[in-house]
DNA sequence: ACATTTCCATACGGTCGAGTATGGTTCTGC
DNA sequence: GCAGAACCATACTCGACCGTATGGAAATGT
């Protein structure tokens, strides 16, 4: 009765390093993913890292990378087929509510702009999802300019709220404060 | 004929240890100042650094502090005696496209919010000009609740607008291309 | 003019974390 | 049941910075 998936004391392999690399990214952020600190985590030592992988830059890029094929397109994946736009981008904003393992990670993605990959991972999340808002808002019957420009201030709201209330430490809004504020955004933003 | 202000060969002052600190976060960003590359730009060694200030945490601190008292201060000093709300705004929005040095480190320390405190500036001056926004809202004629939620819209516009803009290397917007969306933005936002 | 303060150079110690070297242990095929 | 591969531990090196110690040069008062 021997359960492999179990993080008992098996091995390790380099997807558990990737998932394990997420965790710390989620819980300390980018800058604090180091790993030795991560080997301790795991309960093994640096030696086998460096098995599974060339150096550190390997491991956060091949992270991201898992971060950026199945959180990430999770969640568009959930949304896309909504029908509605209005309850389609009302779906997206209340995904921001959840405290979901994806959105940690974007928030303290959000927090590491300085790297570069970080960067460029989310220069692309961004160009993606301002794409979907601007399909959506067309679908909504906007005209195709105006669609764009509604798409990259819903998203620049978007991102921007993640900082506001994710990333800085400021006060968090109640669970009714949330809700009406989500109201007025998709009164005022979606046609 | 001594030219004191001309940075020549004069002796340097905490003033210009700081200044120099905001020139090198604005190029290089937050984690890329080191106090002997610092030194090195200044055209002195670590030796005068540590006369000045107790450690690096001094000068970065001393030099956020700077940054918040007149750049960030010089910004709502501009726009806040403009009587139109809608102007007001506008005027806001019209401030993000100059690439002022004020921006730059703003965008700057938008990337290095893993510092704490990076972090309490950026909360401090975010609530600030969420408040700043409230009131221009409520002189709008809007009722509080949601003159309250139009601000927090707004400023996180703003700042997701920054950080798609400035931050992330995304193709920048022409000059026509952003003013006919600052135009959509207060169409939108502004009652 | 000379003493004192102010500012800077040089040289060193100390830490943290990345990466390497090397050998030991556990699995897997045959 | 053994050879080779897969995986991990231990013990280093090395570079990048921070911070300190100390003495020298430049300004400034008297």
């Amino acid at each position: 009765m021997s359960t492999p998936t179990k993080s008992e004391r098996t091995r390790l392999t380099a997807e558990d390093w990737e998932r394990g690399a997420l965790d710390m990214i989620a819980d300390e952020g980018v800058n604090a993913l180091a790993i030795e600190a991560l080997s301790k985590r795991l309960g093994v030592t640096k030696g086998s890292f460096y098995w599974h992988f060339r150096n550190r830059g390997a491991l956060l890029e091949a992270a991201l990378q898992r971060w950026e094929e199945h959180d990430e397109a999770d969640v568009l994946a959930k949304i896309e087929p909504i029908a509605d736009p209005r309850v389609r981008l009302r779906a997206l904003f209340d995904f921001v509510a959840r405290e979901l393992p994806s959105h940690r990670i974007y928030a303290a993605l959000l927090k590491a702009l300085d790297h570069p990959s970080v960067l460029a991972l989310m220069a692309r999340v961004s160009t993606r999802r301002m794409e979907f808002l601007a399909t959506a808002y067309r679908d909504a019957g906007l005209p195709a300019a105006t669609a764009q420009h509604r798409a990259r201030l819903t998203y620049a709201a978007y991102v921007g709220f993640m900082l506001i209330n994710m990333t800085l430490g400021l006060p968090r809004l109640s669970h009714d404060e949330f809700d009406a504020y989500v109201d007025h955004v998709t009164e005022t933003l979606v046609p």
